[in-house]
DNA sequence: GAGCATTCCGACCGATCGGGTCGGCATAAC
DNA sequence: GTTATGCCGACCCGATCGGTCGGAATGCTC
């Protein structure tokens, strides 16, 4: 499994409130009511959410959560990460995003002398696969699936040549 | 994580076996010393590359194993799949790969009249980042990557406008 | 200001699974 | 028959995922 509940419940909740439109708070107990889910465990994932950024809560009655920023600024490699940490191949696989160069370090090999295992290659790979996919999805574009059924490919912004697949529902 | 040391020492271990050159039959032990990695649970994991035909084995002292085909014909899809079982996403993700349609099954969403939960859109994408990375790397490249710390991008196969990148070691 | 709805937060908890070990048997070379 | 190797099932342990619970803080509403 890529990723957990937490990430799944986390966008299905930033989905609901971009559905919501923005204007009231939109109570947890709602959210939780609409997608079918444990009301308990979505609180301590919006909190993720909220730390994040995302949204914004108020409290006391009548209170609830909005978004922060309008659906088209929300790229999914962000909510993720703030979600389930950063996502990452291998135990052994570092996301030295920085750097632009990603880490791969043998659990069983200290000796660094001898180049690197030839997995460091595979994982890469399939990092930037997964990274690409999520950089390229927006909330949007999400909520806009659930409403219309086919997906455009979105806002731009993507490189040329590099194309996700059309969805139908 | 997206994959577990199955696949990791598994990966490792067709490397190795390609780095061999498929004269005598490569006995395990070595193959442990040489990537230092535990003998007991590499005798497992070859066992799930030789059922998927990745190997074949000779019993008895001197024994060992070996490649089945030239490394080039290996397709990491293939490898990952005999190895860590279908990749999905999510646990409510069913890669039904025969109608080339994903299946979503929401574990919380019982009425099916209501769409798909946006979700679907975005494991989809990152299911087939994943897909394709994989499918375009042979064990050819890893060995080749091992050895030289560039690899070109491939032998052919791969659908023009579509790159992956070039990694140094 | 009493009550209620809601967010917030830390503690706890069971099940699953990843990552391995162990012991023993089967088989074949020497 | 001894030794090296493949083969295989049983076991085990720690981490983590996926929650639950109880209660405190906060702020509308009447």
């Amino acid at each position: 499994m890529i990723f957990t509940t937490k990430a799944e419940y986390g966008v299905r909740l930033l989905v609901d409130l971009g559905q919501a439109g923005g204007g009231d708070p939109v109570a947890l107990k709602a959210i939780a009511e609409r997608e079918n889910l444990p009301l308990a465990y979505l609180e301590r994932i919006v909190a993720l959410l909220r730390k994040a950024g995302f949204v914004e809560s108020t409290r006391g009655a009548r209170g609830g959560y909005l978004l922060t920023r309008r659906p088209e600024d929300i790229r999914m490699d962000e909510v993720i990460a703030a979600l389930d940490g950063p996502i990452a191949p291998m135990s052994c696989f570092i996301d030295d995003s920085a750097t632009e160069a990603h880490k791969v370090v043998c659990s069983h090999h200290v000796d660094d002398e001898t180049g690197p295992c030839g997995t460091k290659l595979l994982w890469t790979r399939v990092h930037g696969g997964v990274v690409r996919a999520l950089q390229q999805t927006t909330l949007a574009d999400l909520i806009a699936f659930e409403r219309g059924g086919v997906v455009a490919l979105g806002a731009g912004r993507r490189p040329a040549g590099d194309v996700l697949p059309v969805i139908t529902a």
